[in-house]
DNA sequence: TGCATTATAATAGTATTACTATTATATTTG
DNA sequence: CAAATATAATAGTAATACTATTATAATGCA
């Protein structure tokens, strides 16, 4: 697996953590052993015991690095979340159309990765396996508030912003900029677990572009739109 | 809390439960039951021991109806596609034009109701609040396949299967109209939680029905587009 | 009506989970 | 090199999800 960005750090917020797991040679094994451990169990089968065994450490280490299963997780998306932005920016950079600019955002909002890439460590394609399937589990919970008071979701919004700005600058009446991106994002991976799982609940092409196609029509259509 | 319907029972796939529990008094009282509590503590913070203290059976009682947890949320996920079948059966009943079919259904899906009804005793905001927050784990899991082969997803599938033959009669042509469904549906419950807890990523706005707007716009645009 | 059959519910458990208080072992600093 | 501090392991707890077994109630039929 090719290492990309190996003199580059992604950062995250402070909230995220208990103890910054890169500081460490057993935070490292967490994060890394964690991607793959919930892309494989799923989040609900994934347990801190599990991951102690495999990590060769107890339960008990762990909790010093994250306080819970779902401040681990929360850990991951915003990570996730930081390294998408960060392609964002290096993507968009010098591009003087914001059309061409959004048309790359969507792009990388939308790519699959199929190649074996780490960052980090990190495996890239068993961290978007976990956002697909698992992501939108760290803010559906009672405790939203709380963790968005800690900043557990600053990198998504922050990300989600910043191509906001964009379509303003395509259409500065559009009135939904969040709101469609999010629908676009949520709604292709989930399109990618109907896909998969439940063919029924979407239109599966031979082509595997054709979640892509799909979104990305529908936010040109959204944003011409008066 | 007015009940509508008295007459009629909403009917379930046989997958969802163990036995049907409109056949006892107990298994009347864990529907009705478990609906107020995961409206109020969550899907996580529920569990078959408090719902067994609320309604003064132990929790092993419980499991003669529902095998687990998830079966439960299944189960009343699959009640309220059901009971939003029937209603989307009634209120197209006898309407020629597909074009008025189609807007009366996405006016249906994206309705949030606000006063007080019942069903079969169910209390219909709740589990409406069920909806929007926690049905969407009731298929983002690994066991997901299982469930599916039970039967779990059925009625949600029937009903945009329903809307779908709607949209095929306006535009025969149109490739997409189940990933189109899927994606205002699970979209606009989504964007009701943002508004509530993670406004950043929507955009709210002082009228109440701006995501209906929202996304009755979408679909026009989309099925017209050729 | 009475007794056997069957359906239903309660008791009493188990293994696992999520998490914590405390103790032990490294590592760093003066 | 000893004291201070950071880090990790031990040994727990309360709660969770679930099951095997026993008790109770309802029903069928002679």
């Amino acid at each position: 697996m090719e290492d990309l960005l190996s003199n580059l750090k992604i950062v995250v917020n402070e909230g995220l953590f208990q103890i910054e797991p890169s500081t460490s040679k057993i935070g490292k094994k967490i994060v890394l052993n964690s991607v793959d451990m919930i892309a494989e169990l799923g989040f609900e089968k994934f347990t801190f015991k599990k991951l102690g065994e495999v990590i060769g450490s107890p339960e008990a280490s762990i909790y010093r690095y994250f306080k819970s299963k779902n401040q681990l997780l929360s850990y991951l998306v915003s990570w996730y979340w930081a390294w998408m932005e960060y392609q964002l920016v290096f993507e968009t950079k010098n591009i003087v159309s914001p059309n061409i600019r959004l048309e790359k955002s969507i792009a990388l909002v939308l790519s699959n990765t199929t190649d074996n890439f780490s960052v980090e460590g990190i495996d890239l394609k068993k961290l978007h396996q976990i956002i697909i399937s698992e992501s939108i589990k760290s803010y559906l919970t009672k405790d939203v508030d709380i963790a968005n008071k800690e900043g557990a979701f600053q990198n998504y919004k922050q990300f989600v912003e910043r191509i906001s700005k964009i379509i303003i600058e395509i259409n500065p009446d559009y009135k939904y900029p969040q709101m469609l991106l999010t629908t676009i994002i949520e709604g292709a991976h989930l399109q990618v677990f109907f896909g998969e799982h439940l063919p029924r609940l979407t239109n599966r092409q031979k082509s595997a572009s054709y979640i892509t196609k799909f979104y990305t029509n529908l936010v040109q259509q959204s944003i011409k739109a008066k």
